[in-house]
RNA sequence: GGUCAGGUAGCUCAGUCGGUAUGAGCGUCCGCCUGAAAAGCGGAAGGUCGGCGGUUCGACCCCGCCCCUGACCA
């Protein structure tokens, strides 16, 4: 019989990946990423991916698989991540999914299943919102796709481009709600939660260390194939900011504060985004017993 | 000690020719999120307008004194 698959989820700096280390080592267990910009390779400092030393003998699955030009996709992902849970599981290991990404867990985990999407007419719908602006848009897709239309701001021109991609491409509605919270792949979900002084602390002190190893080194390694291309890669956290240092645009302090700042804020939105799942057993961060009590979440199930 | 500038939301600052502050950006809090998601979008809370007096029907805005900050002069 299959074991089901753990997934370690929570706001950045909260100490997902040690955790995920701990429990792989307690259940044999095999990690797989959850993080979308861990999935980039030479995307190391800036993401805090562990090196291969820091994983200690674990395997992990899914880091370095993209070049930083290639933008990302949830769709391949999940296809991905999906094949991965199932090749450890096959084996009689315990897949752990790890990461910050919540859509991307989601996509592992859950029900979704995304419609397919379309290179050209996406670049025609996104023509079409730099002349006539995200209201222009959302009037076109209040015509074709009315369910839609209200439940999406007619200033989000991002998910309004999506719409009327996905109406098109399938002549049928977009549903513009996340579907309920159903495991299609069986899993138990551990969430870390800290105060946010606490987790505010960690991120400076994350930010910092990145830019003490050397991070805006990494980035003009990356520039040198191809960062600024990069749909996605251009515009992760700490990589963003290093890429404005280096237009001159701002200075290498100011690039360091911003990503600080940005990446609390990025924090906020992981919480808001896993609070939701009533699914989750959220655990204390800097309890002692951290891995004991998720080990014994996981055992209840 | 003197002159000038300034003291308005947690921060940086608009503004009011006297009529209950449409305040802005950032921060904070909250929410949304189906192929870029470390992305994208929205909502809310927050001010006795430095203090005390005075003028006025009415003062954040005018007058006086005081306190604080900065620059300059001695």
């Amino acid at each position: 019989m299959l074991r089901p698959a753990i997934a370690v989820v929570g706001p950045t700096a909260a100490g997902k990946s040690d955790l995920s280390l701990a429990l792989a080592k307690a259940l044999g267990g095999e990690v797989v990423n959850a993080d979308s910009m861990q999935l980039y390779r030479g995307m190391d400092i800036g993401t805090a991916k562990l090196t291969l030393r820091e994983q200690a003998g674990v395997p992990h699955h899914l880091l370095d698989i993209w070049p930083v030009t290639r933008a990302a996709s949830v769709s391949e992902y999940q296809r991905l991540a999906r094949a991965a849970i199932a090749d450890i599981q096959h084996r009689g290991r315990t897949p752990i999914l790890v990461g910050g990404s919540g859509l991307y867990v989601r996509a592992a985990l859950d029900n979704l299943q995304f419609p397919g999407t379309d290179p050209e007419l996406r670049a025609r719908l996104e023509r079409d919102l730099a002349e006539l602006g995200p209201a222009g848009l959302h009037a076109r897709l209040q015509a074709v796709d009315p369910a839609a239309a209200a439940a999406i701001l007619p200033s989000n021109g991002r998910r309004i481009v999506r719409a009327l991609e996905v109406v098109q491409l399938t002549a049928r509605p977009f549903s513009a709600t996340l579907p309920r919270y159903e495991y299609a792949v069986p899993a138990v979900q551990v969430g870390i939660e800290l105060p946010r002084p606490d987790l505010d602390r960690r991120v400076t002190e994350r930010v910092n260390r990145m830019w003490q190893l050397g991070l805006v080194d990494e980035v003009r390694k990356l520039v040198a194939v191809g960062l600024r291309d990069g749909k996605t890669a251009s515009r992760a956290l700490a990589y963003a900011q290093v890429l404005r240092f280096l237009d001159g645009e701002w200075t290498e302090a100011q690039a360091a504060a911003q990503t600080i700042l940005a990446t609390k804020r990025f924090a906020r939105r992981q919480e808001s985004w896993f609070r939701r799942d009533p699914r989750i057993t959220w655990l204390r961060g800097d309890s002692s017993g951290l891995a004991a009590q998720a080990l014994a979440a996981v055992r209840a199930r």
